[in-house]
DNA sequence: GCTCATGTTCCCCT
DNA sequence: CAGGGGAACATGAG
């Protein structure tokens, strides 16, 4: 589930418990708290949430909640009497209500940080909602891997992930296994448009809709074909991920 | 039993 | 150094 607009998602299911105190981290899957110690965070205070990317950030008095969600991995604000769910794995307990970090597959975590966050995130690009059309051309300027690649480095630009960059290719036209130092500055601009496009249309929903007229509406379907064209869509791996692309449209 | 999965990292090549 | 391929991580769903 986890890119760019799910986890923006989960930045408003934060603002939930934004000023509340944390009475108690219940840490259920200890492998899941990859750095910091409950210490750290309980009786503080949550502050306003925040999103780089797909990283969750979260103050908590001088410390910060850091959370990465990986392929599974959800927020959810919920009573503190209601039902937990199999995978919740560290849970912070407020006033009112608790914060339930679930995540099936275990990939990510959760760190509770005092230190320069950047140890823990590792390099990170600017976020997808503020690279604007210049800033996209400069960039991509100099790169020599493919547009697959490219966008789903997020040194580079964070956010974007395995769905949102086949999206964005299909939207621009262009194939995904292009490589970005061959593309006409043209085709660069239609590049961000549609990646412009796709996140701004994708935040309010919370993830990338799954809609007629989109790509992820169409890919996962038996014989999946083109919502353009109707071409039967191609599906490979590009850059170690599966792709889906429209073989008659996208050059 | 088998394959595949919206992410990241690490190792080995070229 | 940049980039690609593949495996690993952990746990399902179909």
């Amino acid at each position: 589930m986890p890119e760019l607009p799910d986890v923006e998602g989960f930045r408003r299911e934060a603002r939930k418990a934004a000023g509340r105190r944390i009475e108690h981290v219940e840490v259920i899957d200890a492998t899941l708290l990859r750095g910091g110690k409950r210490a750290a965070v309980e009786g503080r205070r949550f502050g306003e949430p925040m999103r780089h990317g797909k990283w969750l950030i979260f103050p908590a008095g001088d410390a910060e909640v850091l959370m990465h969600f990986g392929m599974t991995g959800r927020l959810d604000w919920a009573p503190r009497r209601s039902e937990r769910h199999r995978h919740d794995r560290i849970v912070f307990v407020c006033r009112g209500g608790e914060l339930r970090y679930r995540n099936m597959r275990k990939f990510g975590g959760v760190w509770l940080w005092r230190q320069s966050r950047e140890q823990v995130t590792g390099p990170l690009g600017p976020d997808a909602t503020e690279v604007d059309r210049e800033r996209f051309a400069e960039l991509l300027a100099n790169r020599r891997g493919t547009v697959k690649h490219t966008l789903m480095d997020q040194t580079l630009i964070a956010g974007l992930g395995n769905l949102m960059v086949d999206e964005v290719a299909w939207r621009a036209r262009v194939d995904p296994r292009r490589k970005v130092s061959e593309l006409s500055s043209r085709r660069l601009e239609r590049l961000w448009h549609a990646m412009d496009e796709v996140v701004r249309d994708s935040l309010p929903t919370g993830r990338v809709p799954p809609a007629e007229g989109w790509l992820t509406g169409a890919r996962d379907a038996r014989t999946a074909r083109c919502p353009r064209c109707g071409t039967r869509l191609r599906r490979a791996a590009v850059a170690g991920r599966t792709t889906v692309w429209c073989p008659r449209e996208q050059r």
